[in-house]
DNA sequence: GTATTTGTCAACCAGTTGGTTGAATAAGGG
DNA sequence: CCCTTATTCAACCAACTGGTTGACAAATAC
């Protein structure tokens, strides 16, 4: 449990706001320029700008150099990690429940055999 | 696109926080109340209480009701929606990279092929 | 060189967050 | 009924966030 930590905190953080999260859609599908990425929304290019600065420092995002645009680049690893967190809990919970229905399953099915007007089953 | 997008905001901001994500491992392994939860943590037991709220808030635990307990539950399909949403765009880049991988060898084969000295592959 | 393009940095503001303490509520137990 | 247990609500505070505008920096184009 190192500083992988600190990493989630900002992966998580950085995804849990709607603007990051469709730049995020937008540069799945191709690299593009902060320029190139502020076009669509209403609010500053700098606003935009700090949000690129936001996924960068989550490690979404890298960046490049091509004279003088930086061109924003998604790293399809970190958001590997994000989901390798969740899918852990995940499956550990659901297979937890799903235990627990047969336990209660079998616990039904007791009581059943245990009434005293009980009909054969086989 | 409708509300997701609020349920998103909400659970990845929720697992941004280290003591959230604990709680969410922990809760992964059995149900437990408040109180328990609050219990190895150095905070006070009304902050895991706000903790406790900002997860259900995020539709990533539920509660029931045990006389005067309330434990606490892990929702494992609001989990699921977070990893959908994160998958959807890791393979979409990681797709694009794989043909853009696959263009760039190509474009080198050809440029060997090309080459006037070249050596039959085959 | 100077001007243009592309982007960041800095200062500020309003709103949110994570923590605190103390009071209030809810449900049983004696 | 009062007491205890379990939990939430309310008010407050410092720190962080997302937004703004204006100045600055870097790389290229002329």
């Amino acid at each position: 449990m190192g500083d992988s930590t600190q990493q989630l905190d900002r992966a998580f953080a950085a995804l849990a706001d709607p603007t990051r999260r469709d730049l995020v859609a937008r540069l799945s599908v191709s690299d593009a320029t902060v320029g190139e990425l502020a076009e669509p929304y209403e609010v500053s290019f700098q606003a935009i700008s700090k949000h690129v600065k936001v996924l960068e420092d989550a490690g979404l995002v890298t960046r490049s150099r091509d004279a003088q645009r930086r061109p924003v680049h998604l790293n399809p690893e970190a958001l590997d990690l994000m989901t390798q967190w969740i899918e852990r809990y995940r499956r550990e919970a659901e297979e937890r429940y799903r235990r627990l229905d047969a336990l209660l399953a079998r616990t039904a099915q007791d009581d059943e055999d245990r009434r005293p007007d009980k009909e054969q089953t086989s």
